[in-house]
DNA sequence: AAATTATGTCAGCCATATTGACATATTTTT
DNA sequence: AAAAATATGTCAATATGGCTGACATAATTT
């Protein structure tokens, strides 16, 4: 493990020799593989989300503006029952947000040609650019972190996310993601 | 990528569907590898932080006091500054949960034997079972996510998480998250 | 015709974040 | 010793994004 990063003293150890000069006890059991990467999803997903803050607030939106938009940009003609599904929000929550954005042109909704109860959620021009803008640094991050690694690293990693998924939705969540990618029957 | 996991038909190409059936306009270009680790990350971050959230409502805590219980608990001794800059939030916002932390008897605080300005921060025997208890279900949730992998995919699992992570906080965070696990010179 | 479904909306509440101003104790600098 | 800087705490006001509960409308299904 220490061959990924080095590790420099400093003030890294700072809480350590603190906690040391207090009273001695012992330093707790050293973190388990699984406790570190419980610390390394925190500051990862923190950092992650905030690459898109700095631009949303050029908008008056927040993270609750981006996922919104996320989702529909890149699903296009999803149903309002879709996203609370994905969101795990209730629909009082999602109506908010999405008012702002349909009233701000960024989402337009178009009733369904099957089911006309339901409204179909689309990303206009504006909020596809929107959505491409969030999702660039992103991406670039994500590439980054991504690039020393082999095909098959990728595919692990990637593997291991949709592994943390909640068992019960896993293939649902693999199928929206990679919906995409599969080849039509 | 498709022989990660199975996509069966069903609900989950019913947006497809319904797009293409309201007016056949192609739907967007297929995600990057970059694209489909953003929905991931999303999807595998909502649910790992799920897992306590039930355990903390009998306490009436929220995710606030969780990510403070667990960053004292697994590194003593900590200063408030510390944590700080770790939750990036204001001191006002960190005020009150650690307020409410302390008055319920999980977290005390110590003043610093060197500087006596200093508020060391340790949890309480009982707060150390409740980071435990809070702990355990992540760990499992990892360790069922990891399971399938070599030593050396774990690795770069890990890498990528913390590759993640902004460059300049990287050796920081790595320093923390592996603190316990380097030998003390 | 009745029941169900998809969606929207009003109203109020709560948790958690923000900014700005100011207070106290302690350490460091001059 | 006096002044400046630092670590922490606190008061007050505000914003975001969740929540519950109740109710309304339109369209579909039974």
């Amino acid at each position: 493990m220490a061959d990924i990063i080095s590790h420099p003293r400093g003030r890294v150890t700072a809480a350590r020799e603190r906690a040391q000069a207090q009273d001695a006890e012992p330093v707790p059991a050293s973190g388990s593989e699984a406790d570190d990467i419980i610390e390394l999803l925190f500051f990862a997903y923190r950092d992650f989300i905030s690459d898109p803050d700095a631009i949303l607030a050029d908008f008056g939106f927040g993270r609750a503006h981006h996922r919104v938009l996320h989702f529909v940009d890149r699903h296009p003609g999803m149903r309002v029952a879709d996203l609370l599904e994905i969101l795990k929000i209730t629909k009082q929550s999602l109506g908010r947000v999405l008012k702002q954005l349909i009233d701000s042109g960024f989402v337009e909704q178009q009733p369904g040609a099957l089911d006309r109860r339901e409204r179909l959620l689309f990303t206009t021009a504006q909020g596809g650019e929107l959505a491409a803008r969030l999702r660039e640094p992103q991406s670039r991050r994500i590439n980054d972190a991504l690039a020393g690694l082999s095909l098959e690293a990728r595919r692990q990693v990637a593997g291991f996310l949709l592994a943390m998924v909640n068992e019960t939705e896993r293939e649902d969540v693999a199928g929206r993601v990679y919906e995409n990618e599969r080849p039509r029957p």
